[in-house]
DNA sequence: ATGCGGTCTGTAGCCACCACAGAAGCAAGA
DNA sequence: TCTTGCTTCTGTGGTGGCTACAGACCGCAT
């Protein structure tokens, strides 16, 4: 018969196989204040509610959309709050949205530059490179 | 009149206007040993001549291109094997222009979900957001 | 009682820097 | 020569977002 410490929460282990987030993370969490400290069992050892493993999932998910902890901690608040409006989530997403757009613009400039520079390069045995050329176009010098 | 030991060479902050690079950064590369040691005055600075210029504005322009240090440290004993051939700048190039490419995919998948989710929210007062319940869709639970 | 796997704390490392404190160097002017 | 004021020095610690240990302890089944 399960005990009745344990039938009353999750064991970090089983929110990190129900996440995808790894064991040490979720630590890590707790110790930023990103997740509350957890209940403990008689012995020390965490243990989690259904609540905090969806809190946990939408670290997971907010985390992989690419928001920082300190924007996932605003929309936590948002939430928490109970009072955020659509308005102020809809503002933190646009904002989140311009910065991956200005990343894909940096990564695009890069992709061109170094195409251009690859096409250039013969590849060959020669001991002469147009890349490393480039390269040392100085600026200052 | 000039000074003798200083005409032979440029101070560290005279590095850093011509190349861009951060003089607390300079010093991190001498340490990493991807700058060689500098020489240094009677007192203790730092001088440069013009070879140590030239390998920095390469660094620059290299980090700039998105490439490691560890990249940029394979390049550089390329050059200064003097043996390197086109083809292997050309491989590290093309390596590193993968990876490039790989972030933009990434972003750009970031991109549309963000986009989704910000079109679909109304943006208004209301309580209530289809882009955090989006969020929330656990996969867990 | 034993064994084994899960979990604990605390610390250190990763990358590529940036920032600071407090001391010392350096060049120009008085 | 001395002062002034900028530059540079070393050493250390912090950033973000984890990850990786070591060495001890918990919990559960046999």
């Amino acid at each position: 018969m399960p005990d009745i410490t344990n039938a009353l929460g999750y064991p970090i282990g089983e929110m990190s196989k129900r996440t995808g987030v790894n064991i040490e993370t979720i630590r890590y969490y707790e110790r930023i204040n990103i997740m509350p400290k957890a209940d403990r069992t008689a012995g020390g050892n965490r243990q989690y509610n259904r609540d905090q493993l969806k809190r946990l999932s939408f670290i997971r998910a907010s985390r992989e959309l690419g928001f920082r902890i300190d924007e996932i901690r605003e929309l936590l608040q948002m939430v928490n709050r109970q009072d955020f409006t659509c308005g102020e989530v809809h503002e933190l997403t646009i904002g989140h949205l311009a910065s991956v757009r200005e990343k894909i613009k940096g990564l695009r400039k890069l992709e061109k530059a170094l195409a251009g520079m690859a096409a250039e390069c013969c590849q060959g045995d020669v001991p002469d490179c147009p890349i490393l050329e480039k390269l040392f176009e100085a600026r200052g010098n």
